[in-house]
Formats: structure tokens, C-alpha cells, sequence
DNA sequence: CTATAAACCTGCTGGC
DNA sequence: TGCCAGCAGGTTTATA
């Protein structure tokens, strides 16, 4: 999946549309797409209660009900919720909430890299540990990036990828976000100076508030509730540019292999580290 | 600690 | 047109 931009989107959706809502019916039609509790118990708790919040944290997909506990969901590379039009059976479906005024929202992931699993509110903050920083939170200051990356004697490209440094940038936004703020993907993470952390917050946070703005990345499978794709696409500046001109200085974007992800760069805007500096 | 590879799955694209 | 290799938004686990 989708990264921050595509769960916050379909986050706003489903806020609008099921806060309120009674969930009539939970139909498991892949088991393995259910993390805990068992199938079976999780289509009984979820079976009848109504849905008092919906949120994001992460690239996780908060929504949750009245008796207390949270249905947790993770798209993974593949996972959508959609409603389902005219009540038809949708391509891929795992799982499929009723709600108390007709509709059918599913669950579809082709991959089956998806999870969904029901949390008790107490037990949130354990479920949710490890995370870092939300970096559209006003706290996530430039001192707050560079502490996270200070320590770190790892390949920045890498850093960023980790869900326990920053929350929610994955493969694109993070090939974006280097690109905005002008530094090689194999620079080391402790080597930036505070001018380059400077960028690089902005260029996280610019990548990210682009992505929300068109409707998130499609280039494939993600699609919001509505069974609509992204336009962000048509925003990226190197993501999937490989050999087209650099939107800045017309060279040639470049492709590399980094922590086992295609990145993509500008070779001129995004000058590469020296062999003995990193 | 950091890095690398493989595994989990299926579909799509591009080259020959 | 047909087949095959390679690639894909993510995370976890095993192995150096």
C-alpha cells in the first residue's frame, strides 16, 4: 500500500462515512487475512457494534468501536477497503463488513499481504510501540529528525524506510522527499548537517501533503473507498522517472537498488556522498 | 547494531 | 502472439 498519503486519504473517507454506523455483519472469506483474534471471534465482536472513531497512525487504519476495542488494518502492498456497488462481489474480496443501511465495505488485497485484527483500547499503546514520530505532527521539528538520524550509522535511504524512525514514509515518498531536499539516498543517516535535516523535514512533509492532496499514488492497486485511483502519479518527480529528465536540471533520472527497493534519484540535484564522508 | 536475503502471495509489464 | 524473467506501495524472520 500504500504509504501515509494512502491510508490518511482513505482515513478521511471513512471517517465521513462510517462513524456512526453499526456494523451488522463481518464475512471472512480469507482467514489468513485475520491476525487475532480467531476468525470466528472476530466476526462476533465485530457483528453488531458501531463504529465511534476512525483515525490513522502510521500506515495503520484505526477504526473504533463502541464495546471498547479497535479494528486495526494494515493494506500492506495490495489491501483496499471499497464499497461495494450495488452489492455485487468485488474482485479479491477477504473481508466484508455490512453496515445497518445496506452497504458492503470490503476488504480486497490480490497479495494477501493484508492484516486486520481486533485490539483492545488498553492494549493499543502495546500494539502500536516501537513507531516513530507521525511527521505531519507540528512536534516533528527538524532537532526531532535530526535526533532520530543523529545515532544512526546507516544508509539514510534505509533510515527513512523505517517505520521505528519515521512513521509512515515507505518506497515512494521517500525516493520524493530525498529528491526535494536535494541528498543522495546512500548518504550515511548521521552525516547530514542541520541545514540538510532542515530540508529533509520539509521535503518528507511536502512529499507527503502532495500525495494526501491528489487522492494518493496509483500506479496499480490503490484505489480509495470509492473505487477511485490517486492522481499522484502525475506529481512525482523521480519515482518511476528512470531515464526521463530531471524536472529541476534534465538529467537523466537514475535507478539504484538500495535495502532491496528500486530508488530513484536525480544524479545532478542529489550529489553522491564522498567514498571516506558518507 | 547493521546488513542482506528470503519469505509471504499474485498480477502486470517488458523483452525476446 | 506467447512465454518467461523481473518487478511491485510492506513487513517479518533468519542468517552473517
Amino acid at each position: 500500500m500504500p504509504e501515509l498519503p494512502e491510508v490518511e486519504y482513505v482515513a478521511r473517507q471513512l471517517r465521513r462515512e462510517l462513524i456512526g454506523r453499526t456494523i451488522v455483519a463481518a464475512d471472512v472469506s480469507w482467514p489468513g487475512a485475520i491476525s487475532g483474534p480467531c476468525p470466528q471471534d472476530f466476526r462476533t465482536r465485530v457483528s453488531g457494534q458501531q463504529v465511534t472513531d476512525v483515525c490513522r497512525r502510521a500506515k495503520l487504519l484505526l477504526i473504533a468501536l463502541a464495546a471498547g476495542e479497535v479494528l486495526v488494518i494494515h493494506r500492506r502492498m495490495t489491501g483496499n477497503l471499497i464499497f461495494v456497488p450495488g452489492g455485487g462481489e468485488p474482485p479479491y474480496a477477504r473481508v466484508r463488513f455490512t453496515l445497518d443501511d445496506g452497504r458492503v465495505l470490503a476488504f480486497t488485497d490480490p497479495r494477501k499481504f493484508g492484516r486486520l485484527m481486533l485490539v483492545a483500547v488498553a492494549d493499543l499503546p502495546q500494539a502500536l510501540g516501537g513507531l516513530g514520530p507521525e511527521p505531519l505532527d507540528d512536534a516533528f521539528t527538524a532537532p526531532v529528525l535530526a535526533a532520530r538520524l543523529a545515532s544512526r550509522k546507516r544508509i539514510l535511504k534505509a533510515a527513512l524506510l523505517d517505520q521505528a524512525v519515521i512513521a509512515g514514509v515507505g518506497n515512494i515518498y521517500a525516493d520524493e522527499a530525498l529528491f526535494r531536499a536535494g541528498i543522495h539516498p546512500l548518504r550515511t543517516a548521521a552525516s547530514l548537517t542541520p541545514q540538510e535535516v532542515a530540508a529533509l523535514r520539509e521535503g518528507i512533509r511536502g512529499a507527503l501533503l502532495t500525495g494526501i492532496e491528489h487522492g494518493g499514488t496509483t500506479f496499480g492497486r490503490h484505489r480509495d473507498v470509492f473505487d477511485t485511483a490517486g492522481t499522484n502519479l502525475d506529481h512525482l518527480k523521480v519515482y518511476r522517472r528512470t531515464g526521463q529528465p530531471c524536472v529541476r536540471c534534465g538529467s537523466a533520472i537514475a535507478r539504484i537498488v538500495v535495502a532491496q527497493r528500486g530508488t530513484h534519484y536525480c544524479p545532478r540535484c542529489q550529489p553522491a556522498p564522498s567514498p571516506s564522508a558518507g
